[in-house]
DNA sequence: CTGGGGATGGGGCCC
DNA sequence: TGGGCCCCATCCCCA
C-alpha cells in the first residue's frame, strides 16, 4: 500500500508552511533578504545546510556564491522540487549562478540539474571552477580559526571552498566537518577558551567588503554543544534524520517553538546544555533522576532567557519562534531590548495555521517575510520576499521591513537601506531614550570597597572635550566619544536595536540567536560570556572573593555586594 | 507578603 | 575585535 501523492502532498504542505512562517526555525541571510525556512527541510536537502542548521537559527551565505534572486530559486527548488526560471537574467546565466549556488550549498541533484540545462543550452559557461573569491576565503579563514581547537584537519572550514564544493565527492567538506562536530561532542574544553570549535563561520562570510551588519561572526566559539552531531551528521543519514539531529537545533532552541520540545524520547546525549531549552530536557539528560543541579534553581534558571523571549514575543504567541517572525526592533527605552516584538505577519501561520492553505500552493496569504510595516521603528530588516507569497508586492519583491517599500531587485533594496541607515544614524536624538551611562559614578565607590578594582592612576593624556574623562590611548578616546555620539552606528539585524560599539551589537546578537559558548563543566549551564562562566563557577567552588566592610558578608558576585551595599546605605 | 540574597541576562565602556 | 568589568534589571528562593 502506498500513497502515490504522498511525498509531494507533503512538500507542498512543507511549502505553504514555508510561505507562512510557520514553524521555520531558521533565517538564512543572502546579502540583505532573509529567508524563513524549515531546518528539517535544508538538513535534509544538503549536507552543507545539515552542518549549518545544525549550530544556528541565523545562515549567512557567502554573497559571492548566491544572491538573493539565486537563493530563492534554491529554496524554492529544495521544497518543490522544480526550478523556476528566472525572468531576471537570461536563462543561462540564471543556471550558472545556480549551479554556482547550488555547488556551494551542495545541492548536488540541483547543480546536476543546471549542468544539464547548462549542457542543453550549449554551456560553455559551465562554472566548473568558480574561481575563489575573496569572502570565501575570508570566511574559510574565520572558520579555521573558529575551529582551532578541534583538531579536524586542515580542511576544516565550514563553507566549503569552492573548489571543494565542485568535487565530485560531495561530502568531503562534510568531513571534515564532521569532524569538527564530533568535536563538539562531550568536548568540553571550553574555559581557557579550550574548547568548542566552529559552528558556522557561514556568519562571517558576509559578502562583499565593507557589509558591517552581515558579515557577524555571531558564534565565535561555538558550543561545544551538539551531542548529537555525531549521527547527525553522519554521511549517509540524511533520509534517517536521527531524531537528534532533528533536536538539534542547540543554539537557540528559545527561538525554536514548541514543535521542538515535541522530541521526546530524544536523547540528546552530551547535548546538555542548551541552556535554553525546555524543561524536558533535563529528563533527557537524566532520564533517571533530577538534574544535576545542585539547586533546583538552576534548573529554573536554564529557562529565563528562552522565558523572557517568550515573554518579549507576545504571549499569545506562545513561544512563537524567534524567527518565525521577523522581529522588529524595540521601541525605545532600555530594558526595551529585553522585549522584542515579533512581527506577527504570519498570524495565521500559527494560530489560524494551515487551513487556509489548502487551495493552494505556495500562494498563501501573508507571506513570509512579514508585514513590511516596521511601524515606523528602526527595524534593520530587509526581507526579501519569496515570489509567490506576496502578492501585495507585486514585482517589488525586495521588501525593506522599517518602512514596508518594495524593490524590484536587492540592488534598489541595497540602496535604500543605505539611506535607512544613514537616516537612523542621524536621527536617534529623540526624547531622552538614548541616556544613561553617566550613573555609573556612584556605584563606583560602593564597589570600591573590595575587589581587584580599578584605575591605576597612569598618565592618561587623552582627554574627552565633552566629558573630560581621560584615557591612555587616542583609540578608546575615539571609542569613548562615541559615547556621546547621537547616533549608534551599529544596528542589530535581528531587532533593530542600534550599538555604539560593534562587539556590543554581536554580543547583543549572539543572544538574539542563543549562541552561549561558554559552558560549565559541572553543571553543563551556558553562557553567552566567559565572564559569566567565571562568575558562575564560583557558584560550584563556593569562593566568595566579595566582602562587605560593614557587615562582614561574603558574596560570589560583586554587583550582588554592590546590591547588598545599597541595602546599607539605602535610608529605609 | 516582604525583603534579602543568589544567580543570571543584557548593555555600556575601557583596555 | 574580543575580553573583562561595570552597571541595572530581574527572577527565584527562602527566611
Amino acid at each position: 500500500m502506498e500513497l502515490p501523492n504522498h511525498a509531494k502532498q507533503l512538500l507542498l504542505q512543507l511549502n505553504q508552511q514555508r510561505a507562512k512562517g510557520f514553524l521555520c526555525d531558521v533565517i538564512i541571510v543572502v546579502e540583505n533578504a532573509l529567508f524563513r525556512a524549515h531546518k528539517n527541510i535544508l538538513a535534509a536537502s544538503s549536507i552543507y545546510f545539515k552542518s549549518l542548521v545544525l549550530h544556528d537559527n541565523l545562515i549567512n551565505l557567502d554573497t559571492e556564491m548566491v544572491n538573493p534572486s539565486v537563493f530563492r530559486q534554491v529554496l524554492d527548488f529544495i521544497y518543490t522540487g522544480k526550478l523556476m526560471s528566472s525572468s531576471e537574467q537570461s536563462n543561462e546565466q540564471n543556471y550558472t549562478a545556480l549551479l554556482t549556488a547550488a555547488s556551494y550549498l551542495q545541492l548536488h541533484d540541483l547543480a546536476a540539474l543546471c549542468r544539464k540545462k547548462l549542457k542543453r543550452s550549449g554551456g560553455k559557461s559551465l562554472p566548473s571552477k568558480p574561481s575563489t573569491p575573496g569572502p570565501q576565503s575570508r570566511s574559510r579563514l574565520n572558520n579555521q580559526r573558529l575551529s582551532t581547537s578541534t583538531p579536524a584537519g586542515p580542511k576544516n572550514h565550514y563553507p566549503p571552498t569552492p573548489s571543494d564544493v565542485d568535487q565530485p565527492q560531495p561530502d568531503e567538506g562534510l568531513r571534515d566537518k564532521l569532524s569538527d562536530d564530533e568535536m563538539f561532542v562531550g568536548s568540553s574544553g571550553r574555559n581557557g577558551n579550550g574548547g568548542n570549535g566552529s559552528s558556522n563561520g557561514n556568519l562571517s562570510s558576509g559578502g562583499s567588503a565593507g557589509e558591517p551588519d552581515l558579515g557577524l561572526d555571531l558564534s565565535k566559539k561555538s558550543p561545544p554543544s551538539a551531542g548529537t552531531a555525531t549521527d547527525a551528521l553522519s554521511p549517509h543519514s540524511i533520509s534517517q534524520e536521527s531524531p537528534q539531529s532533528a533536536s538539534v537545533s542547540t543554539t537557540n532552541s528559545a527561538s525554536l517553538d514548541d514543535s521542538s520540545t515535541t522530541l521526546p524520547g530524544v536523547d540528546t546525549g552530551s547535548e546538555e546544555l542548551n541552556s535554553s531549552s525546555k524543561a524536558s530536557e533535563d529528563n533527557q539528560n537524566q532520564p533517571d533522576g533530577p538534574p544535576p543541579q545542585k539547586k533546583s534553581r538552576q534548573g529554573a534558571r536554564k529557562n529565563e532567557w528562552p522565558k523572557r523571549e517568550a515573554s518579549g514575543l507576545k504571549s499569545e504567541d506562545h513561544e512563537r519562534p524567534l524567527v518565525n517572525g521577523v522581529i522588529v526592533g524595540p521601541k525605545d527605552g532600555r530594558s526595551s531590548d529585553q522585549s522584542f516584538q515579533c512581527k506577527d505577519e504570519d498570524e495565521g501561520g500559527e494560530n489560524g495555521q494551515d487551513h487556509t492553505d489548502e487551495s493552494g500552493q505556495s500562494d498563501g496569504e501573508s507571506a513570509g517575510g512579514g508585514g513590511g510595516t516596521g511601524g515606523g521603528n528602526h527595524s534593520a530588516n530587509y526581507v526579501y520576499r519569496q515570489e509567490g507569497f506576496e502578492p501585495a508586492f507585486g514585482d517589488n519583491l525586495y521588501v525593506c521591513i522599517p518602512c514596508g517599500k518594495g524593490f524590484p531587485s536587492s540592488e534598489q533594496l541595497n540602496a535604500h537601506v543605505e539611506t535607512h541607515n544613514e537616516d537612523e544614524l542621524y536621527i536617534k536624538e529623540e526624547g531622552g531614550t538614548f541616556v544613561k551611562e553617566e550613573d555609573e559614578e556612584e556605584a563606583e565607590d560602593l564597589s570600591a570597597p573590595v575587589g581587584p578594582s580599578s584605575f591605576g592612576s597612569e598618565a592618561r593624556p587623552f582627554k574627552c572635550t565633552v566629558c573630560s574623562k581621560s584615557y591612555k590611548d587616542p583609540a578608546t578616546l575615539r571609542q569613548h566619544e562615541k559615547s556621546h555620539w547621537l547616533t549608534r552606528p551599529f544596528p542589530c539585524n535581528i531587532c533593530g536595536k542600534m550599538f555604539t560599539q560593534r562587539g556590543t551589537m554581536t554580543r547583543h546578537m549572539r543572544s538574539h540567536l542563543g549562541l552561549k559558548p561558554f559552558a560549565c563543566e559541572e553543571c553543563g549551564m551556558r553562557f553567552t560570556r566567559q565572564y559569566r562562566l567565571t562568575e558562575h563557577m564560583r557558584v560550584h567552588s563556593g569562593e566568595k572573593p566579595y566582602e562587605c566592610q560593614l557587615c562582614g558578608g561574603k558574596f560570589t558576585q560583586q554587583r550582588n555586594l554592590i546590591s547588598h551595599l545599597r541595602m546599607h546605605t539605602s535610608p529605609s
